[in-house]
DNA sequence: GCTGTCGAGTTTTTT
DNA sequence: ACTCGACAGC
């Protein structure tokens, strides 16, 4: 079978590359996933490479799960492939591995949340000024340091006399400390401690160097030095590295990405061949010449330009609303109007800079009764309710969590208070434990307040048990356990209000989740379960097939594509952010976002801006966006560009003619475009036509849930009895010892249980 | 130790 | 506008 088939000359030269190393300078809907993919399916079928020895890594779980679909639909089978992000990838290692770096195999991941608790803990207990050291700031300084390879005591030595530096190294210092105590590792810390891991011992890196023969880089220009040090230490072996990028879509600068890996790849890697595929095949000749002219003006770029042989198209619309509800209006009235049976719902896409900017849209389209769904703002896993429960899952895995644990030992209240947190802390160091080893001791808890006790002990009990069982229960089991004998759920629903009301919907919708990874693995184990949580963002999420516009920032939709795009907010400060007005390559970043957010359309593009805006509880006037006045003029239609307006010049829809600093003519059909000046009624229509939630719920999940309540009940077991384990499949009883039950499973051996909470029934 | 109120600070983007 | 922390009163 011809797997290249389809291809252009200059993809299939890409595909057809075997050995050395290959730089693929992909534009924007190029086609640089069909020609990954068909390289893979060729280096495997024709070429008779195993998949084993071939590793993809991506950004984000959802190209790489794109990936390994399209991989398998061409070669037509499942694989054991690594197509993996780098951050799953490293998570994988390090499971294995991390022992070798002094952590145990089940350490846990802290998300930005955990790592935001830490440094504030590690800012009050030095006595630090919080104005000046804000979390954020002290957060970002850090991971500045940990993705450029600088260790506390270098970061140290740096700032030798500079006041400000040595503070922050001290508590860039005290933060690793702390992480490390935990048995944690951050987001960084993945990459980093593969790094370190690989260099530090040879036999590890000898093996993964020696299993990844063909590696390949999606988003080559998103990856940071770590990243890279990364890539290059295993491709060290073979020299069989593939990147694919483009440098005009880099976008992640201010997280550290580095786009000088990309520019300077040929210099990295001798005798490299580099490919440009310049055929873009998503968008109409309008919209990628727009593109075109706004981001030919960054000066650090590779020369390149994409070219179509698609029709021009429709020109780029662009209207200047009155103020930020207007521009909703205009935008959900289009949609309106340009829904027709071939284009649905879900071709519409609404692209902003900063999630705060959703929410008059959510209004309008609600307004309207548009079906819609916003992806990103808020984490899913970031809810109060959901980020307790993971800390009670998080201490079943992991005893040594201190934040996890400090996070759930008030929560239910249970009468603990900061003060006898503290006295527990001193405690446990101490003994040189960590706090729920401390209270693992019944001396300790006996000491606590008098109406403390029984509750503490029941929770530390509870937690014990789980513990100690773990590897023979379903996730959802432990979730169930937890949830109903840590008081959490009954605290929940004692409360009796609207919003313990809606916590509990989200912790049912949360066993859902938990329900579905355990479909997809049967076998699946806590820890397994919190790797995955661990690194899902709400993109990922996106079900492409649910028929609603979608909502979400322009650095989320990179790599998605939709047949109509708005980028609402073209406006000076807003975008490009006043805050990348400072330096050339912040603005230059912020032009490349735009390039991204145009090219995401496939036939409409339409352009918004408001001449009034209404944020953070201030209003003002604006200007508009110098990317609109970039954008080559004989390309855009709508309302006239123009300068910033007094006042009295501002209100009805008719008036916003201005005086167009481009001449003034060539932009006809201005008055089709406006929109009735009569608002669409009352903005109280917002409860109705409510969102699709994140997820959808189970109904069943409710009742589930309430069952787990019986979970201890008596259960008589015999020697010989056939029993049924949720996880484990049919056993039979070898024996039964006190509470320990022995159980000879037909498929999965011999396993010890504990009799009270295993799910096992007797047949 | 818990709860409710008030005032201040805060915002880009995310694996 | 919204969240978070400090503080006061129970």
């Amino acid at each position: 079978m011809d797997y290249l088939n389809g291809l252009n000359d200059k993809q299939r030269e890409a595909a057809l590359h075997k050995e050395g190393p290959l730089l693929i300078l992909a534009g924007a809907g190029s086609g640089k996933t069909s020609t990954m993919t068909r390289r893979i399916a060729h280096l495997i079928k024709n070429e008779g490479v195993s998949p084993y020895h071939i590793f993809a890594v991506t950004f984000t779980n959802k190209a790489a799960k794109e990936m390994r679909d399209r991989v398998e639909s061409l070669v037509g089978e499942g694989l054991n492939m690594w197509i993996l992000t780098f951050h799953s990838a490293c998570l994988r290692i390090l499971r294995k591995y991390a022992e070798r770096l002094g952590y145990t195999n089940d350490f846990v991941v802290y998300d930005p949340t955990d790592q935001k608790t830490v440094i504030k803990n590690c800012i009050k207990a030095a006595n630090i000024d919080d104005k000046k050291f804000t979390p954020a700031y002290v957060l970002s300084v850090i991971s500045d340091n940990k993705e450029k390879a600088v260790s506390p005591q270098e970061f140290m030595r740096l700032n030798e006399g500079d006041f400000k530096g040595k503070i922050l190294a001290g508590l860039y210092s005290e933060y690793c400390k702390i992480l490390k105590k935990n048995n944690a590792m951050d987001f960084d810390d993945l990459i980093v401690n593969t790094v370190r891991l690989f260099e530090a011992d040879e036999e590890v890196l000898l093996y993964y160097q020696k299993r990844f023969a063909y590696i390949m880089v999606d988003e080559y220009q998103d990856t940071n030095y770590m990243q890279y040090r990364f890539i290059r230490l295993l491709a060290e072996a073979h020299n069989n590295i593939c990147v694919v990028g483009d440098d005009d879509q880099c976008i992640y600068q201010w997280r550290g990405a580095d786009i000088t890996n990309i520019l300077d790849f040929e210099k990295d890697f001798k005798n490299t061949k580099v490919i440009k595929l310049e055929q873009n095949y998503r968008s109409y000749g309008n919209i990628l010449a727009a593109a075109h002219s706004v981001v030919e003006r960054n000066m650090q770029r590779k020369h390149k330009k994409l070219w179509t042989d698609k029709e021009p198209g429709e020109k780029i619309c662009y209207y200047r609303a009155d103020d930020e509800k207007d521009e909703a209006r205009y935008v959900a009235q289009e949609i309106d109007r340009l829904k027709t049976k071939e284009r649905q719902y879900k071709d519409f896409a609404i692209l902003y800079r900063t999630n705060a900017q959703s929410r008059t849209f959510e209004e309008a389209l609600s307004a309207r009764e548009i079906p819609y769904r916003v992806l990103g703002g808020l984490r899913y896993y970031d809810r109060k309710e959901i980020k307790d429960i993971m800390s009670y899952m998080r201490l079943v895995q992991n005893p040594a969590d201190d934040v996890s644990f400090a996070r759930i030992i008030n929560e239910p209240k249970r009468g603990i208070g900061d003060k006898t947190v503290e006295k527990l802390r001193t405690l446990a160091q101490v003994r040189g434990e960590s706090l729920f080893e401390t209270l693992t001791d019944q001396e300790v808890v006996m000491g606590l307040p008098s109406k403390a006790i029984a509750s503490v002990q029941q929770m530390v009990d509870t937690i014990l048990k789980y513990s100690e069982e773990k590897a023979n229960l379903r996730v959802s089991d432990i979730y169930d356990g937890v949830l109903v004998n840590t008081g959490y759920l009954k605290a929940l629903e004692d409360a009796n209000t609207v919003e313990a009301e809606s916590r509990i919907e989200n912790i049912m919708e949360f066993k859902s989740v938990i329900y579905d990874y355990e479909k997809e693995d049967p076998q699946l184990s806590l820890s397994d379960f919190m790797e995955r949580i661990a690194l899902v963002a709400e993109v990922d999420n996106h079900d492409e097939n649910e028929n609603a516009v979608v909502l979400m920032t322009m650095h989320s939709a990179k790599g998605l594509e939709f047949p109509v795009v708005f980028l609402p907010g073209m406006e000076d400060g807003l975008f490009p952010g006043w805050r990348s007005l400072d330096t050339p390559t912040g603005l230059e970043e912020e032009r490349r976002l735009c390039y991204v957010g145009m090219t995401r359309a496939k036939e409409r593009l339409f352009m918004t801006s408001a001449q009034m805006r209404t944020m953070y509880g201030k209003t003002d006037y604006t200007r508009e966006s110098q990317f609109i006045r970039e954008v080559d003029k004989s390309l855009l239609e709508g309302d006239a560009v123009y300068e910033k307006k007094p006042a009295m010049f501002s209100t009805g829809a008719g008036s916003s003619f201005g005086n167009s600093w481009g001449g003034g003519s060539g932009f006809g059909g201005t008055a089709a475009q406006k929109a009735p000046s009569s608002r669409i009624g009352g903005n109280d229509g917002f409860a109705k036509a409510s969102p699709a939630m994140p997820f959808d719920p189970l109904a069943a999940s409710r009742q589930e849930s309430k069952r787990s309540g019986a979970l201890n009940q008596g259960k008589d077991f015999q020697s010989g009895d056939r029993v049924n384990h949720a996880k484990f499949g049919e056993g039979m009883v070898v024996a039964v010892e006190g509470k320990t039950i022995s159980v000879m499973f037909d498929s999965a051996g011999l396993k010890k249980l504990a009799k009270d909470i295993a799910p096992i029934k007797k047949i």
